[in-house]
DNA sequence: CGCAACTTATCAAGACCTTGATGATTGTCA
DNA sequence: TGACAATCATCAAGGTCTTGATAAGTTGCG
């Protein structure tokens, strides 16, 4: 089959990403919060009344993703929604003061560890990693776009 | 708020792993897998027999999410389970004649995409990137545990 | 022997993600 | 003005993941 397991780099990125999202889902639970909704409260709290399509692109998932996760945080008095006074088929999405609440206990919590991260490399190594990765998603969006 | 985003090597981290999933969705799509489908294939087609348990280990995910998996393989006929002779609560899992079909269709081009990243780099810049994401979950890690 | 500890398997509830399909609204252009 | 494309929101179905709880078989030790 294939190529060696202990060959594919995917499973150690895989890993990683995985430690770092078991580690944020951790951190946020703390404020009764899941990862998707820590972003999306953390994108509203620097832009307020982005409608559902803009958080759904600044957070990388579809709209339809963004649906669901927005319901739950509306149900939960986090954010608010409301029609665009213009655009009346846009609805402007605000955090409440309970969701900046809850987003900045979590962000104490999530914010240590990316830090934690960010001071474990040299700025050479930084700009190093994220070149290597930046090759490596190449790689994967050419070969995706010869199937 | 906590970290400036163009200072969350996380980020990148996702941003790579999501490109990544999302190529090797498409590659195993044409052979009517999922991508976590395809893992339990290929680790069944080299060790025959794995219980559940020691699926959901090999492949990062909870005995929970293993159940469900499986279970779907199994409506389709693509691996068959028969409870083990001695540890009689054990179901042995073992690929089907079209499992294996469908794996090799969908390792085909799942290989490739790691083959194309693996040529990437070269041996000295893979090493190099794998100890950058070792020491990234250690630092992860760290700052997990103090949490 | 008998009970505790571990492993295995699974159900249930909640959350998320995807593709596909459906409305509603807005802006453009012939 | 009317057709059309683009955008926004959302329902529905299928699959995956999590935690929590339950049940059953295995192992080891007092």
């Amino acid at each position: 089959m294939g190529m060696p397991l202990d060959e594919r780099l995917g499973l150690d990125l895989k890993r990683v990403e995985q430690e770092l999202m078991a580690a944020k889902h951790a951190a946020v639970k703390v404020a009764g919060l899941t990862v998707p909704q820590y972003a999306v409260l953390y994108a509203l709290a620097g832009n307020p009344g982005m409608s559902g399509a803009a958080l759904a692109r600044a957070c990388l998932v579809t709209p339809q993703a963004m649906t669901g996760v927005l319901k739950n945080l509306e149900d939960r008095g986090l954010v608010e929604r409301a029609r665009h006074p213009w655009h009346r088929n846009v609805l402007e999405t605000r955090i409440t003061e309970e969701g900046r609440a809850a987003l900045e206990k979590a962000d104490a919590r999530a914010s240590a560890i990316e830090r934690r991260v960010f001071e474990e490399f040299s700025a050479e190594e930084r700009d190093l990693l994220r070149a290597l990765l930046a090759r490596f998603a190449k790689a994967v969006q050419a070969e995706a776009a010869e199937q």
